[in-house]
DNA sequence: AGCTGTATGTTGCTATAGCAACGTATAGCA
DNA sequence: TGCTATACGTTGCTATAGCAACATACAGCT
């Protein structure tokens, strides 16, 4: 098991050696192995578990009955995902887990919150606490996207995401993490429309564009 | 205070009243009257408060440059806000809190999710883990919001939100907590737009609908 | 009951995004 | 280095949503 990045990971933050092994013991971690485009979790399922990726990186969305793909999260290495179905009791998932690129997942037993809660140790304690931080950042996350889907055209969409990617890494020219399908879907646009409007706002002098790799230019 | 209300709110369950009473006093709860309309927390601000809707409803909204609206979710007598900007220090606020109608606000002064964790006393430990709770909930809510707003087109958007609303109180007709501009700004539409595909949707013998009263045709 | 402000519905015009179909570029591999 | 699969860009057509302007209906007040 990776344990350089588990001890780095917000969600056991706090936590001394001690206590993370037993939270590990507890918790019956278990790590597995994904390849690229892979379900890693299935809406629909019910699940005691949460993930936390310790290598590469994978992608929260849902796929309708008709192909149509919104996705709602990117989740990097360090970040964990599912665990808000993990401590709503039965709460059925909406959306699937996919791995992004080959990666490692170690896998969490949280069950229930009210089951999280029932003894109180220094490590549960801790972790509870951690989770809330956790949730309370995915809540912002969510709102981000929000924002960023709000716009009525795909123009207005395509800035309102650049201008947050930016403003995050405090750069201009950034990477992002999506390949034109998945930023389509993820602002919930037409891949050749996004493609088209891209273009258009090259022209316009908007950005500079070139694959993932985008530039937002500065007004003069 | 109203005290019937706050004894039954998921934010104080699993409390007896005496943890409820240290817990009202520790986090300096404050009572206060919005009319409708009014603003009760504004964007850019940082809150070391959360609210507790005790009488009312609330709207979270939006409102950019351009004068275009956002509503994010609508939150009723028992219900929260604010509680993530609280926990996580400094963020500021990226939505307003406004009163959709007379409202009663009781403001606790949780501070950061840092200082909450500092002593912990029982109650302490029981309102994390409510917050934990809350905001859980709150994830599956604007996951559901984002569902809502995902279909390209209008009809698709009701029907997805008609769907759920329907689908939470389990009948086939129901009130909505918005008027038109209200759900127009709540799925990113236009009002004469929404208004316009309603009409259409009547036509085609999908829904009965007459201001906010719904009703959601089964197909034979 | 009548009046008035506001919410809702209607309609015509237009821009834009969806869609489909195809062309081009690129990365990974033999 | 050439081949192939896949990602990306381009383009024409069309439906639909935005927008503006106006009409109607409704609720709350006096």
């Amino acid at each position: 098991m990776q344990m350089d990045v588990i001890q780095q990971v917000a969600l056991f933050r706090g936590m001394d050696e001690a206590e993370l092994a037993a939270a590990l013991s507890a918790l019956s971690a278990k790590e597995k192995t994904y390849e690229k485009d892979e379900t890693i979790l299935y809406a629909g399922n019910v699940s005691e578990h949460m993930g936390l990726v310790l290598e590469g990186s994978v992608t929260i969305e849902s796929n309708d009955v008709w192909g149509n793909r919104t996705i709602l999260s990117h989740i990097e290495k360090g970040g964990t995902f599912a665990e808000t179905y993990a401590l709503l009791e039965d709460e059925p998932m909406l959306v699937d887990v996919i791995a992004n690129e080959k990666s490692n997942i170690l896998f969490l037993r949280i069950g229930s919150l009210n089951l999280l809660q029932q003894d109180i140790s220094p490590w549960r304690v801790k972790l509870i606490g951690n989770l809330l931080r956790i949730s309370s950042q995915k809540n912002l996350h969510l709102s981000g996207r929000s924002f960023h889907t709000a716009p009525k055209s795909i123009r207005g969409r395509v800035m309102a995401y650049l201008n947050s990617v930016s403003l995050q890494k405090n750069k201009i020219d950034f990477d992002i993490p999506f390949d034109r399908q998945q930023l389509a879907d993820y602002l919930n646009v037409e891949r050749s429309a996004l493609s088209r409007e891209l273009s258009n706002m090259q022209q316009d002098g908007l950005i500079i564009v070139r694959r993932n790799h985008f530039e937002i230019a500065k007004n003069e």
